[in-house]
DNA sequence: TCTCGCTATTGACATGACGTCAATAGACAC
DNA sequence: GTGTCTATTGACGTCATGTCAATAGCGAGA
């Protein structure tokens, strides 16, 4: 076990002088890495700095922190997670199957958080250590998400799709916030991921809940 | 604004000796008073032990952390929360509804998350923090009431009461940790209480969709 | 009431991560 | 080849942490 594996392989080599972005992009990609196998709690400037072969310093040149690095890193994903439910949002407008657009919308929701679920879980933890990056996490991202989703859910009511004694807001906001905490559960380890038999179990759950809170059952009743 | 609001009345007084479990007392009832005015992530040592009125040294006589702390205030309030799942799991051993001993165990539960909501939120907060704090309360709390409710969820699905199309240990997991997030969200932050109005809509959300995805919907199908 | 020993308490220190700044040294223009 | 611009860094001050030897309050025994 000599040389402890965490390490950048060699020594950092002479001084190197990059363009700017090319620089912060190296740092983004950096922190990402690193959170793919370390918790955010043990994230430091230093040991994201390694990874690029820049000095600690040098950091401090393109973010004010880390937990604006965090804030970057959830931009380029938030997008992909708001996409998805805008497809929910304004599809299913004639049918009367809102459910098929639901389980959808649900899938590719949780495709996003197999693919980046060490980070989101990462960005989800510093919301708790920041209160920049709350803002930015519980009020950009999942504020958004729920009044899409209640949005909806007032549609379906008035089209009588859904149980009338809902409130919309308060059950976007449970059902939203259930599929974030279970989702970073199931995919936010680094060290764990789940089989593919695991993963299929919590689509399933997800959907089941979702529906039968939305839709009533599907077959027996 | 002269003094800032925060400190401690006068001044500290000529040293007193106390006895150390009366001292201890002194810092966990320190800790729990400083959570019901700020988030976790202010909480310093030395912002505890000025109200003690004792040295912040003084605090590593009686714990190893911050982290500590919070796990010893977790345990007075995660017997509670056990206690009502332990009714719920083990309650409606002969009648056709188990879904009233649900609302009302769910009832219970979210009165302990109102009285102490911020404490929760620092826990929970600080889970991320620290791997032994993460250990007690997902393992310790969160995954023993997933077990609970993961065993009601089958008898109730053996006795027909539920669709046999669950996952019981899933269904128990997506629906604790919804529970637990939006009750946090609901009545953990220090600065805004609810109303009244407001606590009732929550309460009616979780039952249901806790009673939608358990027992089919209440009234019309 | 006085003295003594125990131990609760604390001042002072070492550590680790942070954020800043003046000084340094690549890379590009001319 | 030379000079300028600026990316980069060594060194510093700060803050919170956790430790330890030294101090001083309190109760026990006379």
């Amino acid at each position: 076990m000599l040389g402890s594996g965490d390490e950048v392989s060699g020594d950092r080599g002479p001084r190197r002088r990059r363009r700017p972005e090319e620089a912060e992009r190296a740092i983004l990609a950096a922190a990402r890495a690193f959170l793919e196998e370390h918790p955010f709690r043990e994230m430091t400037v230093e040991g994201v700095m390694v990874r690029t072969g820049l000095s600690r310093p040098a950091f401090y040149a393109y973010f004010r922190d880390r937990y604006e690095v965090v804030t970057r890193l959830l931009e380029g994903i938030g997008g992909l997670l708001f996409a998805l439910d805008w497809r929910w949002l304004s599809g299913g407008e004639g049918g009367d199957e809102g459910r098929e657009v639901l389980v959808d919308a649900l899938r590719a929701g949780s495709r996003t958080f197999v693919e980046y679920g060490p980070v989101l879980r990462a960005i989800a933890d510093a919301a708790g250590y920041d209160a920049r990056v709350e803002q930015v996490y519980r009020h950009g991202l999942i504020e958004r998400l729920v009044g899409a989703v209640a949005s909806r859910i007032s549609r379906d009511m008035e089209a009588g799709l859904s149980p009338s004694d809902l409130d919309p807001q308060e059950t976007a906001r449970a059902l939203v916030l259930m599929t974030e905490r279970y989702l970073l559960d199931a995919f936010g380890r680094p060290e764990r991921q789940p089989s593919r038999r695991e993963s299929a179990a919590v689509f399933a759950t997800l959907e089941e809940i979702w529906v039968r809170t939305l839709y009533g059952p599907g077959g027996s009743c």
